[in-house]
DNA sequence: CCTATTAGCTACCTGTACTATCTAATTATG
DNA sequence: CATAATTAGATAGTACAGGTAGCTAATAGG
């Protein structure tokens, strides 16, 4: 298969795809001459697994191709693959820990992980992206307790625990390591989008009956298609 | 409040209070003279909904914009408020509306809002991006059926309906749609974060057995502090 | 042999979220 | 009263992300 033909079968532009080359989150095809280059069905493949990466996963650049070279290293046990993936997916939270409000916040974090007893590295960026949550809801006064943060960690728990039944444990080693990274990312939206739609519906359930008479000029605001 | 003391007070950078002011996320303060205009308490809870909209639910500017100003709408009703916040959160998901492989996912997308009978607009931008995200599944070969989504939307209906139970309606308008706009934004990224970490957890419990021997060789690659 | 395609390279472009600097008008301070 | 500091408002510049475009030399296929 030649780029032109990995284009077509991907739908990426070829300027793009010689970006990723460069950009080193496609290998290289099989050089056949100083001109060409033979490309395969595992380059289509991964061409889609970017592209999940990079428009539903909302991963920059950067963090997909430490994700894949993860997945690449065969010397990397499954977890730990598992792990560079959610390194790379938290985005940097500039903890300031020096501050006050933030020690405290992180203290909640870490006190909710282990009560719910959790196995999670000491270090883990993840830590950190919960006590930012936990201390922009206490700033914006909705002051996040592990109470009022439980039901959600126990339905994460319980999605997850489904999740994991899925994965071909026993399958070729990069299946299964695709599967768990595409359910990190991928899965991580599904949820957020659900849990979207179940707010606007929500919403109109609860609100219906309060604005009953001002749907009309609700309408003339629905934007233009 | 001068401009200096609100940077004090909020922790954002003057230039970055003139930068909000100039793209109208936050109302000017009151003139004084040609060179001096207060700012009061509002304009510091302002700044605090921005930063958590902007670093926690990591929305860009324009959407920003749009949600503040729907909230700033005495005229819209909650719902509508809430409304126009979903649609500025969803991201522009390019449809390619004579893709098949798009209008199959669309239509599983839509099954599955019709079969759990939530009330959603037919023209919400979200059942596109829950398209995508079927599409992806689907092409990842990892087929998302309605069967395999419906605990995914059974969760995230529970997590909302509680979460609808602690927003103050009968207090001021200004707070209850603030705690909506919050609930929809920053409780998405927590129930986030708390998926990534059970599934690191998870990932641990289930890997420890398999990996014994490796755990020497994984501590190497712990990103040093 | 001639046209099309390709790898590898460098340069360029667009959008986002700031940052910096400048000006003129105040306001505070010694 | 003079002088230093602060401010609003405006313009311009920066850094990064994610591409996109064009160039050159080599080669493949007809």
């Amino acid at each position: 298969m030649r780029i032109s033909q990995l284009s077509a079968a991907s739908g990426v532009p070829i300027p793009t795809i010689k970006y990723y080359l460069r950009e080193g989150l496609l290998p290289s095809g099989e050089q056949t001459s100083a001109t060409r280059a033979e490309y395969g069905e595992a380059h289509v493949r991964r061409l889609r697994l970017i592209r999940a990466l990079l428009e539903v996963g909302r991963l920059p650049i950067a963090s997909i191709r430490k994700v894949l070279a993860a997945v690449d290293d065969e010397d990397l046990s499954m977890h730990h693959v598992l792990g560079t993936a959610h390194y790379a997916i938290a985005p940097e939270v500039a903890p300031h820990p020096d501050d006050e409000d933030w020690r405290r916040a992180r203290a909640e974090a870490d006190r909710l992980i282990s009560e719910l007893g959790w196995r999670i590295e000491p270090w883990a960026p993840t830590r950190d992206e919960l006590a930012q949550a936990v201390q922009t809801l206490d700033r914006l006064g909705m002051p996040a307790t592990g109470e009022a943060l439980r039901p959600y960690a126990r339905a994460a728990a319980s999605l997850v625990e489904q999740e994991m039944g899925t994965i071909p444990m026993d399958g070729p080693r990069e299946t299964a390591v695709e599967a768990l990274v595409i359910g990190t990312v991928v899965h991580g939206r599904v949820l957020d989008v659900l849990r979207r739609l179940a707010h606007e519906s929500a919403s109109a359930r609860i609100f219906e009956a309060r604005q009953a008479g001002k749907d009309c000029q609700a309408e003339k605001d629905r934007p233009t298609p």
